[in-house]
DNA sequence: GTATTTTCATACCCATCGTTACAATAATGG
DNA sequence: CCATTATTGTAACGATGGGTATGAAAATAC
């Protein structure tokens, strides 16, 4: 993904994986938010100094930016994957709404989104998590708006609705199970929401009169 | 509402006005969260001094706490309010959403809510945050509903989704609608999602299947 | 007017914040 | 083996954080 270790030939070699202790990182900035998560929890949470930290990626705001790319990346990448891979949209969704709830209950913690969970409080002073945090829901929607629209082209659903619209109201769906586990919400109850979301997405078209293509593309 | 000003009769009187103060102190944190606005802002949005903000309110967490609670129970009873005297769900969604994309893009600013904005981060630290954030959210979905199960029972809308499902949904959008104004979103584009969910809520019953009872109740 | 009670304004306390010098350490290039 | 280069650990920097002591100010009670 990033490239931290690009290996330089000379000089003391590092004794951290980069990668690795930027996934710490993340977590740290996870449970505390931005501005609640100091340095010295980093250094706690990295087990590195604060020089290293400062050496290998910035001060922290590049640090907290870094983690929010790193985060929207890992969260389309794998949302894209489970949602292609899944033979019809009803499964599909269902897939992708079990694995955030996993991830947003990690551990019977209630930790929610990472990015939408920790990037608003910050997003109306600082112009670039604003624009982090509008590039993970943009790009969200689009994601939802592909594997819709192949639905609707394959006549799995009815498209009443049309994709982009739809694409919208699915990734908000995970705006709402974001806030809600960080409140602690129960996984019951959010899987129940869930599939609600999933019944009104994923709508078989009316029988008869939109007959669909379902072997083309 | 809140009873700040309980008249003491001895002593020196306030300067200022309790209610109005605490409009302030929420204001402040809504542009800054809880960790991100110091006592500084918060006297500086005020005009009062630490010691008269220490002993109005108490310390800083009992102060956005109880800004939470403020703004809780303010949105709650809009929502009601605006819900209730529409007469129809299509057309009290649609005022609803409108008054909340007001609310969150005020003065051209990118607010959002101010509770789902801010709370979160500190909720998973914080308990009593978090069931503040919980009790905003749960009202939210009873207020929605209320309402819906009042449509369906009058036969404005299909019965294929249950109240208390189709009214977590209805909150959902709300919270959606708010991280994307706080992401920078046009107001444009937050009526188009709006009223793609109202489409979805407020779809009529299939025709000659299902009659209601359009008086009663 | 005098005592009492509460609020207001200034100034300060200590802890913690993010950040960085500085020197020791550990690798490579010759 | 020596010079070079980058990282590591310690320790400190100035700034700012939340919270409060103290005395002046302004009202009521008698």
């Amino acid at each position: 993904m990033t490239e931290y270790n690009a290996s330089p030939r000379r000089g003391r070699p590092r004794s951290f994986d980069a990668d690795e202790v930027m996934q710490q990182v993340q977590e740290a900035f996870w449970k505390g938010g931005f501005e609640g998560t100091s340095i010295g929890d980093l250094t706690g949470a990295t087990g590195l100094n604060r020089p290293s930290l400062y050496g290998a990626f910035g001060d922290k705001h590049a640090l907290y930016l870094q983690a929010l790319q790193q985060y929207r990346e890992a969260m389309h990448a794998a949302g894209r994957q489970i949602l292609e891979d899944a033979p019809t949209l009803r499964t599909a969704l269902e897939d992708v709404y079990r694995a955030a709830i996993r991830i947003y209950t990690d551990d019977e913690e209630a930790r929610g989104c990472f990015v939408s969970s920790t990037a608003p409080p910050e997003a109306m002073r600082d112009t670039s998590v604003r624009r982090e945090l509008a590039a993970t829901n943009d790009g969200l929607d689009e994601i939802f708006e592909a594997r819709i629209a192949r639905a609707q082209a394959e006549g799995e659903v009815c498209t009443a609705l049309p994709p982009d619209d739809a694409g919208r109201i699915a990734s908000a769906m995970l705006h709402s199970l974001s806030v809600r586990a960080r409140a602690g919400a129960s996984k019951r109850a959010l899987h129940a929401l869930a599939q609600s979301a999933v019944d009104l997405l994923a709508k078989a078209p009316e029988s008869g009169s939109d007959p669909g293509n379902s072997e083309a593309g």
